[in-house]
This record gives C-alpha cells, sequence and structure tokens, in this order.
DNA sequence: TATTGTTATACTCTATAACTATA
DNA sequence: TATAGTTATAGAGTATAACAATA
C-alpha cells in the first residue's frame, strides 16, 4: 500500500514554492529566447545540447534521449531548426538507418546571440538573492531529489489492460 | 549595465537541477491527473484554486490573475471545464460584466477522486529523500527567489519598438 | 473611457499509428 | 525481427486582436 495521507502543510508549502518558481523561471526565459533569437525553449535546448557535443554533432536518437522528447517530436523539432538553417541532417557513414544533426554557424551565432540575455535573467531572478551556502545547498538537496526520481519506478509496472476489457473511463489515449 | 557574464559552474548546476527536478516532477503530475481524472493540468489548477475559494466560486479575473493565464487561455479552460461538468459560468449579481465560476459537486468529487494518486506522486519522487531540515531549506530558499522574482522589473520597460521600423530579425508575434 | 469576458484565428508542441529503410 | 526516422493525423494549449456589454 502507498501513503496518500495528505501532506503536512510545511511539505506542501515546499512543493508549491518549487512549482512557482520553476514556473516562473521557465516563462521569464521563454520570453527572453523568443525575444533575443526568435528561438522557442525545446530549439534552444536542442541547439544547446549540440553545442556541448563534440563537433557539435548529435544522432536523432541521442538527442531524443537527452531531452525526453518523442522521436515525431523530434523530428518535427529538427526539421523546423533545419528549415531556419540552424542545423543539418545527414545520414551518418557507418549506420544508414541513423540521422546526424550538427549544428550550423548560424545556429551558433543565435546561440552566442541569446546567451548573455539568457545568463542575465538566470542570474537577475534567481540568483540574486542566493548566497554560496544557498547555491550548495539547493544543489545538493535537489541532487537527491532528482536521483530519487531517476530511481523510482514508474507508477503503474506496464499499461496493464486486462485482456479484452476497454479503455478505462477517462482515459484517452494521447500520453506523453 | 547588467552582468552577463557566463556562470560560474556551481550557480549552473545549481539552475540545471532546478529545471530538471520541476520538469520531470510536472512530467509525473500530468500523467497521473490524466489517469486518475482525465484532467489536464491546467484544468487541475483551476479546479483546485476553486475548492480553495470560499463556497467554490471565484471570478475568471481573480482565477486567471491567480494562474498567470491570458484572459482568452482561461475562456478557453473554463470552456472546457463546464462542458465536463465540473464548473458552472454565471454572471455575477454586483456586477454583470463579470463572471463568476463555481464548482460543483461533479468537479469537487473529481479532484477528491484524483488528490490520493497526486499526493502519492509528490511524496514519492519529491518528498522521499527530504528530511526537516531539507523542508525547511527549500521553503526558504525558493521563498527568497519568489519573491526577488515577483518585484523583479521586467526585461524591457515597454515592447518598445522604434516609430516606423519593422519589425526585428528573428522575431514572431506568436508570445506568451 | 476603462473593465470584463468571449470569439475568431493562428501557431506551437506533442503524441500515436502506420510506414519506409537499413541492420 | 529489431532499430532509426519520417509522415499523417489529431488534439491540447496559448496568445493576439477585434468585439460586445457593462460600469
Amino acid at each position: 500500500m502507498t501513503d496518500t495521507t495528505p501532506l503536512d502543510p510545511r511539505q506542501l508549502t515546499a512543493y508549491l514554492a518549487l512549482k512557482d518558481v520553476a514556473a516562473l523561471l521557465e516563462h521569464a526565459v521563454e520570453q527572453q529566447l523568443k525575444e533575443d533569437g526568435g528561438l522557442t525553449t525545446p530549439q534552444f535546448q536542442i541547439l544547446a545540447t549540440l553545442a556541448d557535443a563534440p563537433d557539435g554533432r548529435r544522432r536523432m536518437t541521442d538527442l531524443a534521449d537527452g531531452l525526453v522528447y518523442s522521436r515525431s517530436g523530434l523530428t518535427y523539432q529538427a526539421a523546423q531548426l533545419e528549415k531556419a538553417k540552424l542545423v543539418t541532417r545527414a545520414s551518418a557513414e557507418d549506420d544508414e538507418r541513423s540521422v546526424i544533426v550538427t549544428l550550423t554557424d548560424a545556429g551558433r551565432a543565435v546561440l552566442f546571440k541569446v546567451m548573455p540575455g539568457h545568463i542575465e535573467v538566470v542570474r537577475r531572478l534567481f540568483l540574486t538573492p542566493l548566497g554560496d551556502a544557498d547555491i550548495a545547498a539547493i544543489t545538493d538537496i535537489l541532487g537527491r531529489v532528482r536521483a530519487q526520481m531517476r530511481s523510482a519506478p514508474p507508477r503503474s509496472a506496464k499499461p496493464r489492460r486486462t485482456t479484452g476489457s476497454p479503455p478505462q473511463r477517462g482515459e484517452r489515449n494521447n500520453g506523453r
């Protein structure tokens, strides 16, 4: 049996604070990326991931894994970025099935153009009121949470649908 | 001049940890709400906000303020919820312009149905590795950040577009 | 005139399923 | 058969602008 007793008020407060801060920060960053470089958040994430990779190259599948996208979702984003000349796509030499996405000079340029503002927003909204000890504490605590999340079992072992039973009430087939 | 020097690695790590944890948590909660009650996150937020209000009633504008929605976005969500019989809408008695959204019994029922799973997810993914001291630290630190965000000036005083100049490169007119 | 809310419209993002091609 | 990726399709969410009605 799992515990479903209500959360105590302090726990709830901590959870809400996290959600609130994350949402506000995400929103501000989204604005900044759009204004400074015409980028959406997922596009920025892809470009930033590529910039981190050797030669600015990455296989589609590897990108998708790191960014939690479905493959079709990534295909969509990659197509947008290719259309904007920020990346190129080419099939891999060693495995014809794979597609290698490569950051173009223009893509790097956009990233450079956008970074200062990105940093400025993070600093102004998030870092300003934090001292070194706070930074260390956040990193430690959230690091533990992250580890927990990565190791926690999914909620249901499998979509387990008893043979022949119809979809459950309130269920739709459009998950993430 | 604002500071746009790169973030030091520890600051960056803290920021990324926050983003990561928030994203994973949001994703898990989204799944749970859909599975247990057929609710989307914004719908749940609206229902929960209403449940907190006296008599389960709230003006559209007040709802929008608390939830960062544009008015049209809230109209859309309210229409969805009304269609599902989870809320009703009626114009206010004292001010004919205002619309009062009210939680129905069915809406309350869905909320009750969904809450245990919601709590379970938060507890399992977020609270498990945290002691009382951690909870207190998070609340304190993120509380300060939140206050900072709420008081921080927006990035640009106004959309300032020099008279007659065309839209800038990379700019699209589909903001949030 | 200012405020409240809705409507029309357009666009982004995401997912599922079906499909192609290579290993 | 399994893996990599694309395409077609569908739907949710959101915003902007124009609009109607009330204060």
